[in-house]
RNA sequence: GGCCUUGUGGUCAAGCGGUUAAGACGGCGCCCUCUCACGGCGCAAUCCCGGGUUCGAUUCCCGGCAAGGUCACCA
């Protein structure tokens, strides 16, 4: 077979010569130990949650070895492609802090662009023309329907599906039959001619699910497709190559296609990168656990962290939770240290699936939030609420000084402890509306009209907006005990039968007619901030 | 179904042949307290199941079972 005429007729024209990409992509000139890694997402537009687990830790990673960190857009299938979804990508990931050095609209260094795959058709095809000469590939041209007809037979047979040996039909077409096919105009795809051996196992190491027994490939699995755009497989081979990853951290539905990429890298004479494959997040569904899914979770999209109002740190931490099982004890020890200055080790990635806990992620939400300033939450609550929230929520921004008041009532900043009130965005504009016009009643009154009208009656009759803390509670206690309450705590707990109450009972009165709630931080400061006439107004208007 | 991976409380997990089997979230209870939030204390709850190896297995080996991944001209 003359593979270097059939090689010409399968790709005519003139290509590069292979040795001049090694020196067109250069060896990167970085210290010692230092990784580049890479993103490299298909542009569908929607960026999830795993892509933001597998950010983080691809970002990690690079920067804290001194090396790089690129995005490279997998465009091969135009089918998948959304216009604005790069810019979505890196907006996205900006979002939590993680940058890249260089890659698709990023600038930078562009010594290895184009970083769009189709811009790079050229470059597969001189390494699939070379395969084609070393009879290393082959054109096939059997069509979608064969290629079906030839699974279902298979599975039929219970053998294993796919194109290799005795059912890869084309790989032994004569010089002759080949011809003729292409005479007659018939579509083709190069093929891998692989020389692997499904019986036959080896031992990989996997950066983080450590050694894995994986089987030779011997499928000749296409390279190219008709269009003349490179598969995902062949891609990958090239561009990590000639991009000089160094290391691969990519999700573990990869894992199985490894053999493939292993070969390939081989066949083409380059060095191979070292691989991560981690575990995708599950979720509990029903009964069992299952892979987050775009379609019925809404959580798995990035848009509904910022939607709901979940700070950016809150979600990092989270993530970062998950991705090493020491960093929560780290954080809890610094939690003022910059997350980068964590030691991340790829190695203490978890092997097994993580269930996404909203619990948890609502937990770590509240303590970031609490160490915010009232200044910095104010900025926060801002931000979102001018994107998310409503218009009578957005009027809470215009009074400054009112609001950082309410803020800092609300977070505890004056005391010892800080207060965790807050968990989203959404939820603390929602929390504090009852300082503004917001005054649904979310909380019953337990007493009886009668008993409602003489705690309001007596309140209001001693009501001094002048009084102290001190003084106003004393007040509290006064009617509390006028009225057959128990005005100490003590008192009541001690002798429960005597009283009709205790001051907690009167308090509530109060409270509720003030804020709507039963709960509520410190009422006298809540007064404070609302001022005299609003005070006095609400608590008349909860007279029956 | 084949192949690969993984199996420690409800969840995330430490653990690497001998431990009262850490810690965090959640749950429950108590304390603090005018309510809530914070904080403190405590409780319940775990080594998937069999066989081995060993003086001794959660830890090592084998076999089950279960879960997840994957079997495209998608990535």
């Amino acid at each position: 077979m003359d593979y270097e005429h059939l090689a010409e007729r399968l790709l005519p024209g003139d290509y590069p010569d292979l040795a001049s990409f090694e020196t067109r992509y250069p060896s990167r000139d970085l210290p010692k130990g230092a990784q580049v890694t890479r993103l490299a997402p298909s542009p569908t537009g929607f960026i999830h949650l795993g892509n933001l687990f597998v950010a983080i830790a691809n970002e990690r990673i690079a920067h804290q070895s001194g090396g790089k960190l690129y995005l490279r857009i997998e465009d091969t299938d135009l089918k998948r492609k959304v216009d604005g979804a790069v810019e979505a990508v890196i907006a996205s990931l900006d979002y939590f802090n993680i940058r890249f050095d260089e890659g698709a609209e990023i600038g930078g260094d562009d010594t290895y662009a184009p970083w769009y795959q189709r811009q790079r058709a050229e470059i597969y095809r001189a390494y699939v023309k070379d395969l084609i000469r070393r009879g290393r590939a082959y054109p096939c041209f059997c069509t979608e329907e064969e290629l079906s007809a030839l699974r279902d037979e298979q599975t039929a047979n219970k053998e294993i599906t796919g194109y290799y040996g005795k059912y890869a039909r084309c790989r032994n077409l004569s010089e002759e039959e080949i011809y003729q096919n292409l005479d007659a105009g018939k579509p083709f795809v190069i093929r891998l001619r692989s020389m692997g051996d499904s019986s036959r196992k080896f031992t990989f190491h996997d950066e983080i699910k450590g050694d894995v027994t994986v089987t030779e490939n011997d499928q000749d699995v296409v390279i190219l497709k008709s269009d003349g755009i490179p598969t995902y497989h062949f891609a990958h081979a090239v561009d990590d190559h000639l991009m000089r990853t160094t290391l691969v951290i990519r999700g573990e539905e990869w894992l199985a296609s490894l053999p493939i990429h292993l070969e390939l890298f081989d066949v083409l004479g380059f060095a191979r990168p070292k691989y991560g494959h981690n575990c995708s997040l599950m979720k509990m569904d029903g009964e069992s656990k299952r892979k987050l899914s775009k379609r019925k979770d809404p959580e798995l999209s990035l848009s509904f962290y910022r939607q709901e109002g979940y700070h950016p740190f809150a979600v990092k931490v989270y993530m970062l939770t998950l991705l090493n099982s020491d960093f929560e004890e780290w954080h809890m020890k610094y939690p003022e240290k910059p997350l980068e200055e964590f030691k991340f080790r790829i190695e203490k990635m978890s092997r097994s699936g993580a269930l996404f806990d909203l619990d948890k992620l609502n937990d770590i939400s509240k303590t970031e939030l609490s160490r915010l300033s009232a200044e910095e939450m104010f900025a926060f609550l801002k931000d979102w609420s001018f994107s998310f929230g409503s218009e009578q929520e957005q009027a809470y921004f215009a009074d400054e000084e009112y609001l950082l008041k309410v803020l800092n009532l609300c977070m505890g900043t004056s005391g010892k402890k800080r207060r965790k009130d807050f968990v989203t965005a959404k939820q603390a504009v929602a929390e504090i509306g009852y300082f503004f016009g917001d005054r649904v009643q979310k909380d019953a009154y337990r007493v009886d009209d009668g008993t409602r009208n003489a705690i309001l009656d007596a309140f209001l009759a001693k009501y001094d907006y002048a009084d102290d803390a001190q003084a106003w509670f004393a007040k509290v206690k006064e009617i509390a005990a006028n009225l057959g309450y128990a005005a100490e705590m003590r008192d009541y707990k001690a002798n429960p039968e005597a009283y009709k109450g205790s001051v907690s009972d009167v308090a509530e009165v109060l409270r509720i007619a003030v804020t709507g709630r039963a709960n509520s931080p410190d009422l006298w400061t809540i007064m404070q901030i609302l001022g005299e006439d609003r005070a006095r107004e609400r608590l008349s208007e909860a007279r029956v």
